[in-house]
DNA sequence: TCTGGGGTCCTAGGACCC
DNA sequence: TCTGGGGTCCTAGGACCC
């Protein structure tokens, strides 16, 4: 058994956790560069606002009804989420953090828990122990699979002590399909919803009695093979392709296989300093990311786009791809490589909405081969000795404050950081409450 | 002029998720 | 004027090799 543990609205929980007197309001919190929503609080949700929708379109609205508006604040969100994760740790060791606000919790080693009244009142114990130490609301969804458990979370009550609901056996599922619409599927996103309304296929349970075959060749091949057995109770989502050797239903894949890191502008840029400024820093910061997770690139991809919403055909993304001599992690050589892809790619005059570094061909750090091109030794020792200080330095002062020089010179007005001319806005970000050293909580 | 088959690697694009 | 960012997986098709 799987359960689902849901932190809903949970960047406005986040933002309610430290500002108490939203409770009950309307609250929403913007995406990067202010543009759109990406949480609501249920006030919120009644006032009819989408998730997604732009920013500039519904301030009107967001006026009149003086709803809270946050921009997002992932140094906040981020530590919130690692310590919800610590306390449902508390639960079971098997854990699986699926995003920042979501984590399957596996039940199968519980074997105390025997009924479906355990189930419900154990998922009951997990949201009211992260609500009592982290003061986070979530909904808690059980079932036999991970997509089964995603119904189950979706149909939990909203409201009242219980949000837990259990899907423990095909009499419990099958009349839960029968009640949502089939685009509610986890895996069914819009395009394959209009393709199945479009053939009278409506409810979950309607594509849940097509036959197994129907899904394969019409659904992603072997992912909606995988769909068709979720939704009969037969786990998939993680099988060992052994166990399955008759056909290739799980790509045994155990770590990341990419890292980006973009950014749109806060208003178009052209000047090459500026563009150039921008790729260097994002390039350190998809270095940091790489060196967290111990592994290096072989190739990094400069991404350049123009913008999005112009009526005018082409393409609205460019991206130059410059393949390493060697893998690596370090940030010199990473932007090195990123400002030459910058160069190859830009076009002089043109503007630009937003910029960014995808580096892919990773592997495991300190498996580069020493070659013709690749440095000593003692060069690659040097390297990873002085990105372990950067990082250490950088983690215990504040991001950046050791920092590369093509990433520009951090313009000090009034004792405080000027943001570069390329920054996004974000006119409403609430402080790093619980990791920033200036911005801690403070009760008074 | 006729001219196989299988394997690997890479890229682009489409679909999905939060 | 203003429309996010970071991932995943799968498939098809081309290049290349033997």
């Amino acid at each position: 058994m799987y359960a689902l543990v849901d932190c809903n609205n949970f960047y406005v929980s986040c933002e309610r956790v430290f500002a108490p007197q939203l409770e009950g309001r309307p609250v929403v919190v913007l995406s990067n560069n202010d543009g759109c929503l990406i949480s609501r609080s249920q006030e919120a949700k009644d006032l009819g606002l989408k998730m997604g929708e732009p920013y500039h379109l519904v301030r009107p609205l967001l006026e009149q009804h003086r709803v809270q508006v946050f921009s997002s604040n992932y140094a906040l969100y981020g530590d919130m989420s690692r310590r919800v994760v610590q306390v449902m740790s508390s639960f079971t060791p098997a854990v699986e953090v699926y995003s920042i606000d979501e984590a399957f919790l596996d039940f199968s080693g519980l074997d105390w828990i025997t009924k479906k009244s355990d189930l419900l009142t154990y998922g009951q114990q997990v949201r009211n122990t992260v609500l009592n130490y982290t003061g986070i609301p979530t909904c808690v969804g059980i079932a036999p699979t991970k997509t089964l458990a995603k119904l189950a979370n979706r149909l939990a009550p909203r409201t009242g002590p219980t949000r837990t609901m259990v899907l423990a056996t095909a009499a419990d599922w099958e009349p839960a399909l029968a009640r949502v619409p089939v685009d509610t599927i986890w895996g069914v996103g819009r395009r394959y919803a209009r393709k199945l309304t479009e053939l009278g296929i409506n409810t979950g349970l309607e594509l849940a009695r097509l036959p197994e075959h129907w899904l394969r060749r019409h659904l992603g091949g072997v992912v909606g093979q995988r769909l068709w057995r979720e939704l009969h109770g037969q786990p998939c989502l993680e099988w060992n392709p052994a166990e399955w050797d008759d056909d290739q239903l799980q790509p045994n894949t155990a770590s990341r296989h990419s890292v980006t890191c973009t950014r749109s502008f806060g208003r178009p840029q052209h000047q090459e300093t500026v563009l150039a400024e921008a790729v260097a820093t994002f390039a350190t910061k998809a270095a940091e990311k790489l060196r967290r997770h111990g592994q290096a690139a072989h190739l990094v991809t400069v991404i350049l786009g123009t913008d999005r919403f112009a009526p005018a055909p082409g393409p609205k993304t460019h991206t130059a791809v410059i393949s390493l001599p060697t893998s690596t992690n370090d940030t010199g050589m990473l932007i090195k490589a990123a400002l030459q892809g910058l160069r190859h790619l830009r076009r002089a005059g043109t503007a630009y909405h937003r910029a960014g570094v995808l580096l892919t061909g990773l592997e495991p750090e300190g498996q580069a081969q020493l070659g013709l091109f690749s440095g000593s030794a003692a060069d690659q020792q040097r390297s990873q000795q002085l990105m372990k200080a950067m990082d250490g330095l950088n983690a215990r002062f504040g991001r950046q404050l050791v920092r590369s020089a093509a990433m520009g010179v951090a313009k000090n007005v009034d004792g405080l950081l000027q943001k570069p001319v390329w920054a996004g806005r974000a006119a409403h970000c609430s402080p790093r409450y619980t990791t920033g050293w200036d911005e801690l909580w403070q009760v008074r």
